[in-house]
DNA sequence: CTGTTAGCGCCTTCAC
DNA sequence: GTGAAGGCGCTAACAG
């Protein structure tokens, strides 16, 4: 923590009032709406407060017993990916529209760093804090450990712990990305996925193999690649499947760094000379521009991360209330479409 | 701001002071580095903050002279933009490095919202901010209206309005993608381009104009196309273009938003079997992920938001030592790279 | 080494 | 209508 920083040229409320040459108590009066307070003096205080450039402080004004500090703590893995940018974005516009400001801070997949941000925000004094928990753990997490202050698990579940959670439909969505590669006539149809240890990981592989069980059936060990974490290995791991003696007609992806991953491969095999009708239909977790532009065929699981972001925050601000709502926490989990690229 | 909230469960330093039997004064010593601290008392203050799960409440802290918040106001156009998401993780990014938080607000390109925004982050007592500006006049935004708050501007500049900036070097990617174009035996080029109101619109279509310059040509009018501000816009400028008797035989588009329109109107026209030959290659300003499958050339001026975010930061930190450093604002031009996609 | 005092900026409570 | 205390949680400064 910073230590010892530049005086800040702020004027204070008794400044505002000797300006005005009034008492502290009119001027804040006059600034909480201006009941009590004789017009003309609230002409001079507002005055008075432009001519000094006073802005309230909010810090002050939180400390007093009873006030919020108006701060929703919101912890992501990785701002740089649109997807959770867009969800950062979603809680900013409700937070926004109930009044309150978002202070964010970047996990990068490290759980250490996640328990810092966590502390910190705690002590910032947040009304509430909104995570997409980067470890398999939440002992950090626990409503004592948090002081009673609401959470809101967005993206992810962690085990044995109770809080409100906000999930994509995963299974729903693989299986129905799964299905259309399968009505299109696929049998063989490789996964490329996230690690086993990761939840949404875990989920999209169950829908995969359940919309493959309907078929009656089963998924090639072959086929099934799970440790890619990014594009290049994607790719590596597209490669492999191709070569293989009897590669698939097909691919289901869990998201969209694997998709990307596929096509570069297939794009580099095209420009090798390759034929077409060789290339794999994609089917991809997530969606990525240009989709319609592909040489294959493309079926999109498409969703919206911005609503996943309003969504968690609806329900953090739904235990903001007076009361410190004992209702048992909820899970939803936000719709998804199933769409073929135009 | 919402008022008369829940009672924070947090314990003071006073509850932990009495569980571990010492006064305020030795937890708080404790908690800051513990010298001329007993080895054995700080034990048990130690375990006394544990057993409470208390945290230092930092706005309290905050509030004595001579501390700052440790807060940097972060103000941009649209998280939602993977630009600017990336952007963002650059300033959090430096600012975490510096034990500093960012309190974000997303202004939606509307400088009434971005007003409001800046005077809630001054409130909240932020040690700095960093904007992207909204719109062209920076009234609200002038050291006294700040009150002494140093401020970074981010991708564009503000008439009349003295202050730190980053910039890409809009200029010369735009004067170098269009030069890509040019080499590859192009002469007549299109504009594809944001509003001649919007900053950077500006400079790409200034640096387009240079690089026709250099070789003794002019912007054809019927070949510039300036307003659109979505995909769907840039698709049908396209469309214009393309239908023109005499329709250019490259196109250089001075943002994502409208390179992606540009390949979306190729691709329809593809289908509906239009000549490869008959559509015109791409320069664009700003990457996009598998530009390398296009069936068209495309070359791309790309450059790192992230980087740009982080000199952001750095700009900003530069100015919160101890002494409300008086030397000149700084303009920086971040260096973009102009590449062929493979 | 440890405790007491005082005050940061604001607003609730209680006088006038 | 307006003003004067008092205190939110914390920590410099000053005892002891």
């Amino acid at each position: 923590m910073p230590e010892g920083q530049r005086k800040s040229k702020q004027p204070t409320i008794r400044e505002v009032a000797a300006h005005a040459g009034v008492s502290p108590m009119t001027v804040s009066r006059t600034l909480s709406g201006g009941v009590y307070v004789r017009p003309d003096v609230q002409e001079r205080v507002l005055r008075a407060v432009r001519e000094l450039g006073y802005h309230r402080n909010e810090i002050a004004r939180s400390l007093r017993p009873g006030q919020s500090s108006g701060l929703i703590g919101v912890a992501i893995t990785n701002l740089g990916n649109p997807y959770y940018g867009n969800f950062a974005l979603g809680v900013e516009e409700v937070a926004a529209r109930h009044g309150r400001r978002i202070i964010l801070g970047n996990t990068g997949e490290d759980p250490a760093r996640e328990r810092q941000l966590v502390s910190d925000f705690i002590g910032r004094q947040v009304e509430g804090l909104v995570l997409v928990p980067s470890g398999r753990s939440g002992e950090h997490l626990s409503s004592d450990e948090l002081g009673g202050v609401p959470l809101v698990l967005a993206s992810r579940s962690l085990d044995g712990l109770d809080a409100d959670t906000v999930l994509l439909d995963d299974v729903g969505g693989a299986a129905g990305g799964t299905r259309a590669l399968l009505d299109a006539g696929h049998t063989r149809i490789a996964f490329l996925g996230n690690a086993r240890s990761v939840f949404t990981g875990e989920r999209r592989f169950e829908g995969f193999v359940r919309a493959l069980a309907e078929r009656g059936l089963v998924p090639d060990d072959a086929l099934v690649e799970r440790d890619q974490q990014d594009v290049a290995a994607a790719e590596t791991a597209t490669r492999r499947l191709l070569d293989l003696d009897h590669p698939p007609t097909a691919i289901f992806s869990a998201n969209n760094r694997n998709s990307i991953g596929v096509l570069h491969e297939v794009a580099r095999r095209l420009r090798s000379g390759a034929a077409l009708e060789a290339m794999p239909a994609l089917a991809s977790f997530d969606a990525f521009e240009l989709a319609g532009l592909m040489p294959v065929p493309v079926t999109i699981v498409d969703h919206d991360p911005r609503e996943l972001g309003r969504e968690a925050a609806r329900l953090l601000l739904a235990r903001l209330g007076p009361e410190p709502s004992v209702e048992p926490s909820r899970r939803v989990e936000m719709p998804v479409r199933v769409v073929t690229a135009t």
